[in-house]
DNA sequence: CCCGGGAGTTGAAGCGCTTCAACGAGGTGT
DNA sequence: ACACCTCGTTGAAGCGCTTCAACTCCCGGG
């Protein structure tokens, strides 16, 4: 393995020298710093990391935790992973990935051992457990989801509640008034991840503002589930005419079963998903959606943590970037699921 | 942050004896080593990563490269991955995620720098642009996939050769002679990933000895596609009464569409999926199915890795474990989906 | 002609850990 | 009685890098 100290030896300077040219904190002539680029490349010369953070006490990396309990939809927190992991190459960074098992163990492993100069938080739970520490750990930390207390802490999500607000907003333009929401897995309200309940809390403000009737039903994604999920609707509430489903994996099992069950999309049942683009474009009837922004957020995370973490790096004042929490604005888009509401009865 | 020497000093003893308490590498009397471990337990003692890996040239941490081009099933990938993370934690490691962008430069990176100890590589082409480097490296590496040279190579994967033969020889079973492969995306074969074309292989080559007649299609996921390929299928050969599906996105709006059609699954149609269980157990129609069994795949790489790693480290004859293709022997499920062919024409 | 100051470069002191060689104490075998 | 182990513990030498303080030049101003 080439050192830096052979580096030095092989472009006749002394190693502080080469250490200067590569992180650019001094200023160097312009014929030595060629010289130094030569070697290293010459040499095939990477820096040896242990040592880096050793003497740097940074170790460019950022712990991205996503704890992975059953029914989250793993499609979403791979795009975010993978956001994540680009745009913090960009920062010269890269990500170490920490599941669940350890659980709040494993951040204060990584944070104690040094191994992570900063860390990203995901699926996160109203009283996450996680949250002490990133309360009083010095490294910067966001989180992607919303905690129900928020104070002090750095957070990116989409803004589900007007998410909900949205959807209804838009069928009920179209003259809707019986509407049912087509929910995440039950298990996933039990755990109290914020985002399922705030699309279903902005729904129903909306709803009743507007004073339509709404109905909620939680739903696993199997095809049985859906298809219970539908006949009580339907038992219940003969004259819905509107779904909002926030559960990818029921929205082509629901799109078949009105099928089946001769009620069409959109002339009789109008059809809104929460869901990343790509899904909502490739469906059986191309949905109209809102989109979840999965890289928008990842790459917003990064951004947000590593402005925290030059902060304290360089200026030492951690409070020159403030606490913030960044709600992004849902965007609908209007495709071929729903239309006016069925007008006789 | 507690360092070493402070947790020494604390205890009465030496810097050294804590770092055998640590590794366990010396013995050490019972009264000492609980006097260390009582104070490392008080002073909340985390070893510093940096200084350990400057110390001992090991991170303790696997690279996880996916290159993550567009096309590939996300959830398997995820789950693959999760299961590295998992199982490298009980072997003490972390796992660093690597995704496209950099290409084989990651590679080069991360082992240049020591980052990594180990490298496990997912969606491995067969002419992969990382080969080179991992034929050279002294670092232990893992393949989650076939290139088409294996020589000096350690690789998983699931028999997907063998996933072909198994669906053919079970419709055959039932009776079926012309059946059809739904297959990935055009994409997906154009790269050259190997598992697409080899599941393919399998079926045609069963196919050729139980003088069955078999139509391959590539299909992107979304439903039009589906409709496309379907139609094809059934214009070019009608009498096909048997469909191998891998594109785990056009099960959905396959079942869906045969259905619509008229085609009852499985009295006119039976349907072999070649997916996760998870999937096969919940979509319209239960599916008769070749598990993927991504958590194996994973938690494979990983042992086989880490054992590499050992005997690097420890005899530092890393040819005590020599390279080895891991062919995962597929299983097939039978559900609802598969049944007798229909004798009449 | 001297002094002050910036630019370019360097030596050396760590960063916190692992590990080697060595040492004393207490057996065991002869 | 001796040599010879083994066991438990230690001091010290790095691992490869960053960074501080200092030093040398060289330039411009007084």
């Amino acid at each position: 393995m080439v050192t830096l100290a052979e580096v030095a030896r092989h472009a006749g300077v002394s190693a502080s020298t080469v250490s200067y040219v590569l992180s650019g904190k001094r200023t160097i002539s312009a014929p030595t710093r060629e010289r130094v680029e030569r070697s290293i490349r010459e040499l095939g010369y990477h820096p040896n990391a242990g040592a880096r953070a050793l003497a740097s006490s940074r170790s460019n990396i950022i712990a991205l935790m996503m704890p992975l309990r059953t029914d989250m939809y793993l499609p979403v927190m791979m795009e975010i992973a993978i956001a994540v992991a680009t745009t913090a190459r960009e920062h010269a960074h890269d990500v170490l990935l920490l599941t669940g098992q350890e659980g709040p163990e494993a951040a204060r492993r990584v944070v104690g051992s040094g191994l992570a100069d900063a860390m990203i938080l995901m699926d996160v739970e109203l009283e996450d457990q996680r949250l002490p520490l990133v309360r009083v750990t010095p490294r910067p930390a966001v989180l992607i989801g919303l905690p129900s207390d928020t104070t002090g802490l750095t957070c990116v999500d989409l803004d589900f509640a007007a998410t909900g607000r949205l959807c209804v907003d838009h069928l009920a333009k179209l003259g809707h008034r019986d509407i049912a929401v087509v929910g995440e897995a039950a298990a996933v309200y039990e755990r109290r991840t914020g985002f399922a309940e705030r699309t279903v809390r902005g729904v129903r403000e909306r709803a009743d503002e507007l004073g339509m009737r709404m109905l909620h039903r939680p739903c696993d994604g199997s095809y049985e589930s859906v298809a219970g999920t539908l006949a009580r609707i339907f038992d219940e509430r003969p004259e819905t005419t509107g779904i909002v489903v926030q559960n990818e994996a029921a929205i082509e099992p629901l799109l078949g079963l009105l099928r089946q069950q001769g009620r069409a999309v959109p002339e009789d049942i109008s059809v809104v998903a929460v869901c990343p683009e790509q899904v909502a474009a490739g469906t059986s009837v191309a949905l109209t959606s809102v989109a979840i922004p999965a890289q928008e957020m990842g790459r917003l995370a990064v951004e947000l943590v590593m402005a925290r973490a030059r902060a304290s790096a360089e200026g030492g004042d951690p409070s020159s970037v403030p606490p913030r929490i960044e709600l992004l604005p849902p965007a609908l888009t209007v495709r071929a699921s729903t239309g006016p509401a069925p007008a006789a009865r």
